[in-house]
DNA sequence: AACAATTAAATTGCGCACAATCAAATTAAA
DNA sequence: TTTAATTTGATTGTGCGCAATTTAATTGTT
Protein backbone atom coordinates (compact mmCIF):
# COMPACT_ATOMS: atom_id res chain seq x y z
CA UNK A 1 0.00 0.00 0.00
CA UNK A 2 1.68 3.01 -1.54
CA UNK A 3 0.90 6.42 0.17
CA UNK A 4 0.84 9.38 -2.75
CA UNK A 5 1.20 12.66 -2.81
CA UNK A 6 1.36 15.77 -4.72
CA UNK A 7 4.85 15.86 -3.99
CA UNK A 8 5.91 12.58 -4.86
CA UNK A 9 7.77 14.15 -8.04
CA UNK A 10 9.84 15.75 -5.99
CA UNK A 11 11.00 12.42 -3.74
CA UNK A 12 14.76 12.03 -4.58
CA UNK A 13 14.15 8.02 -4.98
CA UNK A 14 11.89 8.69 -7.64
CA UNK A 15 14.65 10.96 -9.90
CA UNK A 16 16.30 9.41 -12.67
CA UNK A 17 19.05 12.58 -12.63
CA UNK A 18 19.83 11.84 -8.93
CA UNK A 19 21.20 8.50 -9.23
CA UNK A 20 23.12 9.78 -12.90
CA UNK A 21 24.66 12.78 -11.26
CA UNK A 22 25.95 10.43 -8.13
CA UNK A 23 26.89 7.24 -10.11
CA UNK A 24 29.20 9.58 -12.62
CA UNK A 25 30.84 11.03 -9.49
CA UNK A 26 31.44 7.45 -7.78
CA UNK A 27 33.10 6.41 -11.22
CA UNK A 28 35.15 9.29 -11.54
CA UNK A 29 36.20 8.53 -8.02
CA UNK A 30 37.10 4.67 -8.63
CA UNK A 31 39.35 6.14 -10.96
CA UNK A 32 41.73 7.91 -9.04
CA UNK A 33 43.91 5.31 -7.16
CA UNK A 34 44.88 3.75 -10.81
CA UNK A 35 45.01 7.62 -12.34
CA UNK A 36 47.32 8.75 -9.15
CA UNK A 37 49.60 6.70 -10.24
CA UNK A 38 50.68 7.87 -13.67
CA UNK A 39 49.71 11.58 -12.84
CA UNK A 40 46.49 12.31 -14.18
CA UNK A 41 43.54 13.42 -12.96
CA UNK A 42 40.34 11.98 -15.05
CA UNK A 43 39.88 15.13 -17.16
CA UNK A 44 43.43 14.46 -17.87
CA UNK A 45 42.68 11.09 -18.63
CA UNK A 46 39.92 11.46 -21.21
CA UNK A 47 41.36 13.93 -22.81
CA UNK A 48 44.73 12.51 -23.15
CA UNK A 49 42.60 9.50 -24.84
CA UNK A 50 41.60 11.67 -27.46
CA UNK A 51 45.04 12.64 -28.23
CA UNK A 52 46.48 9.44 -28.04
CA UNK A 53 43.93 8.42 -30.62
CA UNK A 54 44.70 11.44 -32.86
CA UNK A 55 48.20 12.45 -32.25
CA UNK A 56 47.08 16.05 -32.93
CA UNK A 57 43.84 17.86 -32.29
CA UNK A 58 42.73 21.07 -32.05
CA UNK A 59 41.16 22.60 -28.95
CA UNK A 60 38.04 22.95 -30.76
CA UNK A 61 38.08 19.19 -31.67
CA UNK A 62 38.43 18.58 -27.84
CA UNK A 63 35.66 20.70 -26.74
CA UNK A 64 33.42 19.00 -29.30
CA UNK A 65 34.41 15.20 -28.82
CA UNK A 66 34.47 15.75 -24.66
CA UNK A 67 30.97 18.14 -24.11
CA UNK A 68 33.68 20.52 -22.82
CA UNK A 69 34.35 24.35 -23.45
CA UNK A 70 37.69 26.34 -23.80
CA UNK A 71 37.19 27.42 -20.04
CA UNK A 72 37.63 23.89 -18.91
CA UNK A 73 40.05 23.00 -21.83
CA UNK A 74 42.81 25.63 -21.38
CA UNK A 75 44.11 25.53 -17.82
CA UNK A 76 43.96 21.49 -18.14
CA UNK A 77 46.13 21.32 -21.17
CA UNK A 78 48.38 24.19 -20.13
CA UNK A 79 48.90 21.65 -16.89
CA UNK A 80 49.30 18.64 -19.61
CA UNK A 81 51.99 20.68 -21.30
CA UNK A 82 53.68 21.62 -18.12
CA UNK A 83 53.72 17.95 -17.44
CA UNK A 84 55.34 17.25 -20.81
CA UNK A 85 52.70 15.18 -21.83
CA UNK A 86 51.53 17.49 -24.96
CA UNK A 87 52.87 20.62 -26.72
CA UNK A 88 50.56 23.66 -27.61
CA UNK A 89 51.34 25.49 -30.64
CA UNK A 90 48.77 28.11 -32.51
CA UNK A 91 48.14 26.50 -36.09
CA UNK A 92 50.40 28.73 -39.08
CA UNK A 93 47.30 28.57 -41.45
CA UNK A 94 45.25 30.23 -39.55
CA UNK A 95 46.49 31.86 -36.04
CA UNK A 96 43.22 31.47 -34.04
CA UNK A 97 43.22 27.64 -33.96
CA UNK A 98 45.75 26.09 -31.24
CA UNK A 99 46.63 22.69 -32.18
CA UNK A 100 47.62 19.99 -29.62
CA UNK A 101 50.57 17.74 -30.24
CA UNK A 102 51.61 14.10 -28.31
CA UNK A 103 55.36 14.38 -27.05
CA UNK A 104 57.40 11.37 -26.74
CA UNK A 105 56.79 11.39 -23.13
CA UNK A 106 52.93 11.92 -23.86
CA UNK A 107 53.68 8.67 -26.08
CA UNK A 108 55.54 6.84 -23.27
CA UNK A 109 52.64 7.34 -20.50
CA UNK A 110 49.91 5.56 -23.20
CA UNK A 111 52.23 2.57 -22.22
CA UNK A 112 51.56 3.21 -18.70
CA UNK A 113 47.72 3.64 -18.70
CA UNK A 114 47.14 0.52 -20.56
CA UNK A 115 46.63 -0.95 -17.05
CA UNK A 116 44.08 1.65 -16.02
CA UNK A 117 41.19 0.31 -18.11
CA UNK A 118 41.67 -3.61 -16.97
CA UNK A 119 42.07 -2.66 -13.54
CA UNK A 120 38.86 -0.88 -13.53
CA UNK A 121 36.77 -3.43 -15.41
CA UNK A 122 37.20 -5.47 -12.41
CA UNK A 123 35.63 -2.11 -10.20
CA UNK A 124 32.81 -1.86 -11.95
CA UNK A 125 30.81 -4.91 -11.57
CA UNK A 126 27.97 -5.08 -14.05
CA UNK A 127 27.31 -7.73 -16.71
CA UNK A 128 28.26 -7.39 -20.03
CA UNK A 129 24.62 -7.04 -21.11
CA UNK A 130 24.09 -4.64 -18.79
CA UNK A 131 27.41 -2.58 -19.05
CA UNK A 132 25.74 -2.25 -23.07
CA UNK A 133 22.60 -1.21 -22.26
CA UNK A 134 23.85 1.40 -20.21
CA UNK A 135 26.14 2.19 -22.80
CA UNK A 136 23.62 2.09 -25.51
CA UNK A 137 21.13 4.34 -22.94
CA UNK A 138 23.11 7.03 -21.92
CA UNK A 139 24.39 7.88 -25.94
CA UNK A 140 20.90 8.19 -26.55
CA UNK A 141 20.21 10.68 -23.44
CA UNK A 142 23.84 12.37 -25.05
CA UNK A 143 22.32 12.78 -28.43
CA UNK A 144 19.07 14.09 -27.59
CA UNK A 145 20.94 17.21 -27.04
CA UNK A 146 21.29 18.39 -30.21
CA UNK A 147 17.31 19.84 -31.07
CA UNK A 148 17.24 17.71 -34.02
CA UNK A 149 14.04 16.23 -35.20
CA UNK A 150 11.05 16.73 -33.57
CA UNK A 151 10.73 20.70 -32.47
CA UNK A 152 7.22 19.79 -31.79
CA UNK A 153 5.73 23.16 -30.58
CA UNK A 154 3.54 25.21 -33.12
CA UNK B 1 36.45 -5.85 -40.58
CA UNK B 2 37.39 -3.97 -37.67
CA UNK B 3 41.16 -3.47 -36.96
CA UNK B 4 41.80 -4.26 -33.32
CA UNK B 5 45.26 -3.14 -31.99
CA UNK B 6 46.86 -3.19 -28.15
CA UNK B 7 45.56 -0.08 -27.26
CA UNK B 8 41.79 -0.13 -27.50
CA UNK B 9 41.01 -0.24 -24.41
CA UNK B 10 42.21 3.54 -24.54
CA UNK B 11 39.80 4.52 -26.90
CA UNK B 12 36.93 6.85 -25.89
CA UNK B 13 34.19 5.01 -27.62
CA UNK B 14 34.85 1.64 -25.60
CA UNK B 15 34.68 3.62 -22.26
CA UNK B 16 31.25 3.06 -20.29
CA UNK B 17 32.46 6.12 -17.78
CA UNK B 18 32.53 8.35 -20.62
CA UNK B 19 29.00 8.31 -21.57
CA UNK B 20 28.16 8.27 -17.97
CA UNK B 21 30.39 11.49 -16.73
CA UNK B 22 28.86 13.64 -19.79
CA UNK B 23 25.33 12.57 -19.63
CA UNK B 24 25.10 12.98 -16.18
CA UNK B 25 26.89 16.62 -16.97
CA UNK B 26 24.15 17.56 -19.94
CA UNK B 27 21.56 16.53 -17.72
CA UNK B 28 22.24 19.06 -14.83
CA UNK B 29 22.61 21.86 -17.39
CA UNK B 30 18.97 20.85 -18.94
CA UNK B 31 18.10 21.13 -15.58
CA UNK B 32 19.39 24.93 -15.25
CA UNK B 33 16.81 26.73 -16.78
CA UNK B 34 13.94 26.08 -14.76
CA UNK B 35 15.83 25.73 -11.23
CA UNK B 36 17.14 29.32 -12.38
CA UNK B 37 13.24 30.05 -12.14
CA UNK B 38 13.55 29.05 -8.27
CA UNK B 39 16.71 30.48 -7.55
CA UNK B 40 18.32 27.34 -7.01
CA UNK B 41 21.31 24.99 -8.62
CA UNK B 42 21.13 21.68 -8.87
CA UNK B 43 23.10 20.79 -6.18
CA UNK B 44 20.87 23.22 -3.87
CA UNK B 45 18.16 21.68 -5.23
CA UNK B 46 18.37 18.27 -4.98
CA UNK B 47 19.64 19.56 -1.05
CA UNK B 48 16.36 20.66 -0.79
CA UNK B 49 14.72 17.65 -2.11
CA UNK B 50 15.74 15.72 1.25
CA UNK B 51 14.88 18.61 3.50
CA UNK B 52 11.37 18.90 2.05
CA UNK B 53 11.01 14.92 2.19
CA UNK B 54 12.62 14.98 6.09
CA UNK B 55 11.49 18.41 6.84
CA UNK B 56 14.73 18.20 9.49
CA UNK B 57 17.54 16.36 8.77
CA UNK B 58 21.38 16.77 10.17
CA UNK B 59 24.62 17.40 7.87
CA UNK B 60 25.72 13.46 8.51
CA UNK B 61 22.51 12.59 7.09
CA UNK B 62 22.19 14.97 3.92
CA UNK B 63 25.82 13.75 3.14
CA UNK B 64 24.99 9.87 3.56
CA UNK B 65 21.57 10.48 1.68
CA UNK B 66 23.28 12.60 -1.21
CA UNK B 67 27.18 10.79 -1.34
CA UNK B 68 28.08 14.54 -0.40
CA UNK B 69 30.81 15.23 2.46
CA UNK B 70 30.94 18.17 4.61
CA UNK B 71 33.31 20.19 2.47
CA UNK B 72 30.68 20.24 -0.26
CA UNK B 73 27.50 20.41 2.19
CA UNK B 74 28.90 23.45 4.51
CA UNK B 75 28.96 25.92 2.04
CA UNK B 76 25.55 25.18 0.27
CA UNK B 77 23.32 24.94 3.50
CA UNK B 78 24.94 28.03 4.46
CA UNK B 79 23.97 30.19 0.99
CA UNK B 80 20.43 28.21 1.36
CA UNK B 81 20.49 29.24 5.07
CA UNK B 82 21.10 32.97 3.35
CA UNK B 83 18.32 32.85 1.26
CA UNK B 84 16.31 32.02 3.93
CA UNK B 85 14.84 28.07 2.63
CA UNK B 86 16.18 26.54 5.95
CA UNK B 87 17.57 26.93 9.14
CA UNK B 88 21.18 25.66 11.08
CA UNK B 89 21.47 25.23 14.30
CA UNK B 90 23.53 22.73 17.05
CA UNK B 91 21.72 20.05 18.20
CA UNK B 92 21.57 20.48 21.97
CA UNK B 93 21.63 17.39 22.83
CA UNK B 94 24.88 16.73 21.04
CA UNK B 95 26.32 20.08 20.09
CA UNK B 96 28.40 18.26 17.21
CA UNK B 97 25.99 17.68 15.26
CA UNK B 98 24.12 20.39 12.72
CA UNK B 99 20.39 20.22 12.52
CA UNK B 100 19.30 21.44 9.19
CA UNK B 101 15.41 22.55 9.21
CA UNK B 102 12.86 23.72 6.98
CA UNK B 103 11.22 27.48 7.22
CA UNK B 104 7.95 28.44 6.21
CA UNK B 105 10.17 29.96 3.42
CA UNK B 106 11.58 26.54 2.10
CA UNK B 107 7.89 25.64 2.76
CA UNK B 108 6.78 27.62 0.07
CA UNK B 109 9.19 27.34 -2.80
CA UNK B 110 8.35 23.67 -2.77
CA UNK B 111 5.46 24.44 -4.24
CA UNK B 112 7.59 26.15 -6.56
CA UNK B 113 9.25 23.79 -7.27
CA UNK B 114 6.64 21.46 -8.66
CA UNK B 115 6.53 22.01 -12.15
CA UNK B 116 10.51 21.20 -11.83
CA UNK B 117 10.22 17.40 -12.57
CA UNK B 118 6.82 17.88 -14.75
CA UNK B 119 9.56 20.22 -17.46
CA UNK B 120 12.39 17.90 -17.17
CA UNK B 121 10.68 14.99 -17.99
CA UNK B 122 9.45 16.40 -21.44
CA UNK B 123 13.32 17.25 -21.62
CA UNK B 124 15.03 14.30 -21.61
CA UNK B 125 14.03 11.27 -24.08
CA UNK B 126 13.72 7.81 -22.77
CA UNK B 127 11.00 5.27 -23.16
CA UNK B 128 9.58 3.97 -19.76
CA UNK B 129 11.47 0.77 -19.88
CA UNK B 130 14.39 2.63 -21.05
CA UNK B 131 14.48 5.27 -18.11
CA UNK B 132 13.42 1.87 -15.80
CA UNK B 133 16.81 -0.03 -16.84
CA UNK B 134 19.04 3.38 -16.92
CA UNK B 135 17.64 3.68 -13.11
CA UNK B 136 17.68 0.03 -12.19
CA UNK B 137 21.84 -0.53 -13.35
CA UNK B 138 22.49 3.25 -12.18
CA UNK B 139 21.54 1.94 -8.18
CA UNK B 140 23.03 -1.31 -9.20
CA UNK B 141 26.67 0.21 -10.07
CA UNK B 142 26.05 2.88 -6.87
CA UNK B 143 25.21 -0.08 -4.23
CA UNK B 144 28.33 -1.76 -5.13
CA UNK B 145 30.61 1.46 -3.93
CA UNK B 146 30.43 -0.49 -0.40
CA UNK B 147 32.67 -3.29 -0.53
CA UNK B 148 29.97 -5.91 0.96
CA UNK B 149 29.42 -9.41 -0.42
CA UNK B 150 32.64 -10.64 -2.48
CA UNK B 151 35.75 -9.77 -1.06
CA UNK B 152 37.30 -12.00 -4.22
CA UNK B 153 40.75 -11.58 -4.07
CA UNK B 154 43.02 -14.44 -2.40
C1' DA C 1 40.48 48.64 -48.96
C1' DA C 2 37.21 49.21 -44.95
C1' DC C 3 34.01 47.66 -41.98
C1' DA C 4 30.99 44.18 -39.98
C1' DA C 5 30.28 39.54 -38.70
C1' DT C 6 32.06 35.30 -37.41
C1' DT C 7 35.18 32.13 -35.28
C1' DA C 8 38.70 30.10 -31.83
C1' DA C 9 40.84 30.49 -27.48
C1' DA C 10 41.68 32.76 -23.35
C1' DT C 11 40.10 35.02 -19.29
C1' DT C 12 37.10 35.91 -15.35
C1' DG C 13 34.00 34.67 -11.86
C1' DC C 14 31.16 31.47 -9.44
C1' DG C 15 29.79 26.98 -7.62
C1' DC C 16 30.61 22.74 -6.70
C1' DA C 17 33.35 18.10 -5.28
C1' DC C 18 36.53 16.12 -2.55
C1' DA C 19 40.98 15.09 -0.14
C1' DA C 20 43.24 16.45 3.81
C1' DT C 21 43.45 18.74 7.93
C1' DC C 22 41.57 20.81 12.02
C1' DA C 23 38.65 21.83 16.14
C1' DA C 24 35.20 20.79 19.27
C1' DA C 25 32.27 17.55 21.53
C1' DT C 26 31.36 12.99 23.00
C1' DT C 27 32.36 8.35 24.35
C1' DA C 28 35.39 4.63 25.97
C1' DA C 29 39.23 2.94 28.45
C1' DA C 30 42.56 2.76 31.98
C1' DT D 1 38.59 11.11 36.37
C1' DT D 2 42.34 11.97 33.25
C1' DT D 3 43.43 10.38 28.97
C1' DA D 4 42.79 8.35 24.46
C1' DA D 5 39.90 7.36 20.58
C1' DT D 6 35.97 8.48 17.93
C1' DT D 7 32.59 11.35 15.82
C1' DT D 8 30.72 15.53 13.53
C1' DG D 9 31.29 19.64 10.99
C1' DA D 10 34.17 23.34 9.39
C1' DT D 11 38.15 24.85 6.91
C1' DT D 12 41.67 24.88 3.33
C1' DG D 13 43.43 23.98 -1.09
C1' DT D 14 43.13 22.03 -5.73
C1' DG D 15 40.75 20.99 -9.94
C1' DC D 16 37.22 21.06 -12.65
C1' DG D 17 32.78 22.89 -15.41
C1' DC D 18 30.52 26.41 -17.43
C1' DA D 19 28.39 31.04 -18.40
C1' DA D 20 29.79 35.36 -19.89
C1' DT D 21 33.05 38.38 -21.65
C1' DT D 22 37.23 39.58 -24.10
C1' DT D 23 40.89 39.34 -27.58
C1' DA D 24 42.79 38.23 -31.80
C1' DA D 25 42.39 36.35 -36.34
C1' DT D 26 39.72 35.40 -40.33
C1' DT D 27 35.98 35.82 -43.56
C1' DG D 28 32.28 38.22 -45.86
C1' DT D 29 30.28 42.51 -47.68
C1' DT D 30 30.11 46.64 -49.71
Amino acid sequence: MEKVDRYDSLLLKNQLCFPLYAAAKEVVKRYRPYLDEIDLTYTQYIVMMVIWEKENVTVKELGETLFLDSGTLTPVLKCLEQKGFIQRERNAEDERVLDVTLTEKGRELRERALSVPQQMASCVRLTKSEAGELYRILYKLLRSGDPEGDETRE
